[in-house]
DNA sequence: AAACTGCCAACTGTCGACAGTTGACAACGT
DNA sequence: ACGTTGTCAACTGTCGACAGTTGGCAGTTT
């Protein structure tokens, strides 16, 4: 009963999905090199397929590829956390604006509810998972209603969350984190563009900086 | 003397080049499908690299693929070209600013010469060239040492020319922009970041108006 | 002992062939 | 005449095998 199994999604696609998870969840360390006939059968499935998940995955920047020598994952790097958050500040302050300007009652609805589960969360000790930051900005982006940018973002926070793999949290960020989240729904109920922008860069330098002091040790 | 050539590029990467080329220039026309046994067959290489490099387009924008049909140039559209444009202004504003705050003298000067051949071209009655503009906006983009931006407005700017490649110029709008060139320059010349991210998003409002009409006709 | 040279295994790049799916055309039934 | 169903060619998805390149290791030389 495994028929080539074209039925609803290709091999190949079935291979970005698992592999996507296995390098998001360090499960493929980062700095280690992905071996084609060793993930193939480990897959059940051939070279041609997986090369094409591999490829797919380069071209989300979850793997970097050498010729001739395959595909890597890329090592944490603190320019690179760098110029990944200036991409990402650029088009999700660009996504608060239009978020402001464009956003339904629903959104509103469901923007409060993430950050009401994230207090939830925080005030019965239990840590702020990032779980739920994604889920926030997620929403944010979906309000903006600009499917382009939308796209783009989630290639970026995908990267973001690769090289925060191997970081802790802590606390005091956390909170920070929270209230900033706090005052950009209002900003963005408010129908105030301007303010949602600049509130959102502020966060997102503020993340950043949390990123890179808890690289360097 | 025609060994398998993997001496600098590899037969995928030899394809992406082709078939980029193909497709940005109209050569194949948007709309269209591309088969892969006939195109292999014209570029003298297996369905294996050419695949490769359909994916690889694909994944730039620049080819649809629909799954067991094949892969499509897209066709021009107006909530296309709207949307793209939301993913342009952002990036490129935020370019904008960062090279106000990092340009050195030598993009200045860079800057100042593409205006100036600009000017020259449109007083010799020629048309106001797209490369000219594409030049500009690299130029600029370049200056702002942003890789990750710089790379992704690369991308677009792409996706633009595919949109554009039916399109004609009216000189009244090359004039406009012209003339919004010189502005950006100054503005990144006086280190202004927040008016040459304003100069830019109506730049770049106005051709997005101008393809608009160009292709409701 | 250190450096250089030649060989070798491992892996990627490429190819040709087979299997499964899709859309279209033709034949049939109503 | 129109809608339905069965069949078929064309194309994509997948596989296994071969060729070329890379990095490392052993052997040799200075």
């Amino acid at each position: 009963m495994t028929p080539p199994t074209p039925l609803h999604l290709s091999l190949a696609g079935q291979a970005v999905d698992v592999l996507r998870e296995q390098v998001l969840t360090g499960e493929i360390p980062p700095g280690s090199r992905v071996n084609e006939v060793e993930v193939a059968q480990k897959l059940g499935i051939s070279r041609g397929p997986l090369r094409e998940a591999i490829r797919h995955l380069a071209s989300e920047g979850l793997l970097t590829l050498v010729p001739h020598r395959g595909a890597f994952v890329p090592a944490a790097d603190s320019d690179e956390v760098k110029a990944l958050f200036e991409l990402r500040a650029a088009l999700e302050c660009a996504a608060a604006e239009l978020a402001a300007s464009r956003r339904t009652d629903v959104d509103l609805v469901r923007l409060h509810e993430v950050c009401a589960e994230s207090r939830r969360n925080y005030k019965a000790g239990q840590p702020f998972p990032y779980r739920l930051d994604l889920a926030f900005h997620q929403t944010l982006i979906d309000a903006a209603r600009s499917p382009h940018i939308a796209g783009q973002v989630k290639l970026v926070q995908q990267r973001v969350v690769l090289l925060r793999s191997a970081l802790e949290d802590d606390p005091p960020h956390q909170h920070a984190s929270m209230d900033d989240h706090d005052e950009l729904v209002k900003a963005v109920e408010d129908g105030d563009a301007a303010r949602a922008s600049t509130v959102m860069r502020r966060h997102l330098s503020r993340v950043c900086a949390q990123m890179l002091t808890s690289l360097n040790r």
